[in-house]
This record gives structure tokens, sequence and C-alpha cells, in this order.
DNA sequence: ATGAATACCTGAGAGC
DNA sequence: TGCTCTCAGGTATTCA
């Protein structure tokens, strides 16, 4: 599933292909992937149609077109299966059941929109600054060059939620998901449970420093990977799978210490972690 | 205000 | 073969 490093491979891509080009089509071919749009897919085709594409932006998962001759911004959210695709050729997807927005290109290329979840999404959105509208609740990432791992620490130490909930909550960084979560873990160290207020000072800039080092790796191995004929983009791809420590390898011995890789559930979701490696912490006193 | 649970969605795979 | 069930999870929304 798309994380930082994928958004990232992803906006590259859109950088090379699409900055430049004037959009002078867009179809929207699933009313879902417009649900935020106030106006629907009215709305959104008309404020994107007939723009050229000046930048890309990107903050932790959500990234963005930058438009000449209007001040909407185009807005994307990836989900879960949200793939960007550029094909040379007009047509030839006509019988591609993920398609979602189509947006065609005066230099006779189309961009696509794939999604099988449907819970990625586009938007004709306004700004709020150094970001979108649509993201401006959304925090810094650790590859933003204001970034300040000091403040983002102090606020983690303020929460009395479990470490891996602060990681997955993007209010406090941004950018990391389930399976960079258990491996920024895996590596400091840290049980998922472990409340960001009972961390050390320390603790919290090491597993901040293993996110970012980690993401920094799988978008390396992103980049190696990456089709230029395309946007790179399969967000079920698992060219990360190979580095992996903890993430579905459950029942495998954790890489330092040999102990089997434990999958617990966790609101309702997967965490794996090495159960020796990641104690849990002691139960936090009653007061009263 | 804070924190946590829930809804949203579809294809793959398992089990029968 | 075909049915039912489970699983994957980011985030906006709802609830406590």
């Amino acid at each position: 599933m798309p994380e930082l490093p994928e958004v990232e491979t992803v906006r590259r891509g859109l950088q090379e292909r699409v900055v430049g080009r004037t959009i002078t089509a867009v179809a929207v071919t699933h009313p879902r992937a417009v649900r935020r749009q106030a106006g629907g897919a009215a709305q959104f085709e008309a404020e994107v149609a007939g723009a050229t594409v000046t930048a890309t932006g990107r903050r932790g998962k959500y990234l963005w077109l930058t438009l000449s001759g209007t001040d909407r911004v185009l807005v994307a959210h990836l989900g879960m299966s949200g793939q960007f695709r550029v094909q040379d050729e007009a047509a030839g997807d006509d019988d591609d059941p993920h398609v979602r927005v189509r947006w065609s290109l005066d230099d006779g290329s189309t961009l696509v929109f794939r999604d099988q979840r449907t819970f990625g999404w586009v938007l004709s959105d306004g700004w709020a600054g150094e970001v979108p509208d649509s993201v401006s609740h959304i925090a810094r990432d650790p590859f933003d060059p204001r970034f300040d791992p000091a403040t983002t620490g102090r606020a983690i130490r303020r929460s009395r939620s479990g470490i891996k909930r602060i990681l997955l909550a993007q209010t406090y960084v941004s950018g990391v998901g389930n399976i960079y979560a258990d491996e920024a873990l895996w590596r400091a160290g840290l049980h998922p449970e472990h409340p960001g207020d009972r961390l050390r000072s320390q603790r919290v800039g090491q597993v901040l420093a293993a996110a970012t080092d980690v993401m920094t790796a799988a978008l390396a191995a992103g980049g190696t990977s990456f089709d230029p004929l395309y946007v790179a983009v399969n967000g079920e791809s698992g060219w990360f799978d190979r580095q992996l420590e903890a993430y579905g390898r459950q029942g495998q011995p954790c890489g330092r210490c040999g102990a089997p890789i434990v999958r617990e559930q966790f609101t309702n979701r997967s965490s794996h972690r090495c159960p020796r490696c990641q104690r849990p912490p002691r139960s936090r006193p009653r007061s009263g």
C-alpha cells in the first residue's frame, strides 16, 4: 500500500511526465473518486480542464499538481490502491474497470487515475498557505526541510497514546503507514503500545530516525525499479519486501535475535513485532 | 479536548 | 464449480 516512499515515487513520475503539460480534457468515470469535491465531477472537470501543470508537491501521503491560470490545486490521495499512469496512446484502457479519472494532455498522452478499492480521491482544492486546504491538518513529514524532530518529539511525549497509534495518526509526523510503522518500531526496539508520554526523549528521537531511515531506503529501492515509461506505480507492488524485517514476517526469525516474529491484532489491523526485542511496556500505574 | 472505534470498499484466497 | 467468509488498511467521521 502506498506510504510516503511510494507516493514520492509517484510524485517524481508526475514531475517528469506531466509538468508543463496542458490539460485539454477531463473525464471522471467513477463518482467516488471525487466524493470530496463539493460540486462533484462537474466542478472538478470544470476547474481542472484547460489548466497547465506548473509543479508537483507532496506532504506525507498527499500529493498535488499546481495549475496555472487558476487559483486551484489538484490534490490526490492514493488511499489503499490508487495509481497514476501516463499512457502515450490516447486510448487503450477502455476495458480497464479500475480507471476512475482520465486527463487528456496536450502532447497526446493520457494521465489515468486507477483505484481498485476506491479509498483514493482527487480534488480541485484551494490553498491554505504552503499546502492545499485538504492537507492543512497533516503534519510535516521527515523529508520536509522544515521538519523539526525536536518539536515533533515533544508533541509525541505529550500523548498518552501508544507509539504506533501516534506514528499512524499523521498529525505528529506524516507519511508513515502500517508497514513502515512496524519497521520503524522493530528498528528502534519499541513495543507498538508503548505510550508516548512514557518514552524518554532519546527513544522518541530513535524511532523518528528509524522511520526516516526505513522510508529513505524504501524510496531508494523504488527509484531503482522506476519505469520511466509510466508513472511508476503499483500500490500493491512488493519491491521493498526483501528488506522488511517485521511486516509480514510472522513466524520467521527476527533478523537481530532469531526469535519468531509475531503478528497481533491492532485496531482491526495487523501488527508485527519481535517478542524479544520489542517487549511490552510495564502497565501504567493507576492514579487515585 | 482527547482518544479510540467505526465506516468506507473490492478482489484475492481459503474452506467447503 | 460456485458459494460464503475473511483479510488487506488510510482516513474522515462518529462516538465516548
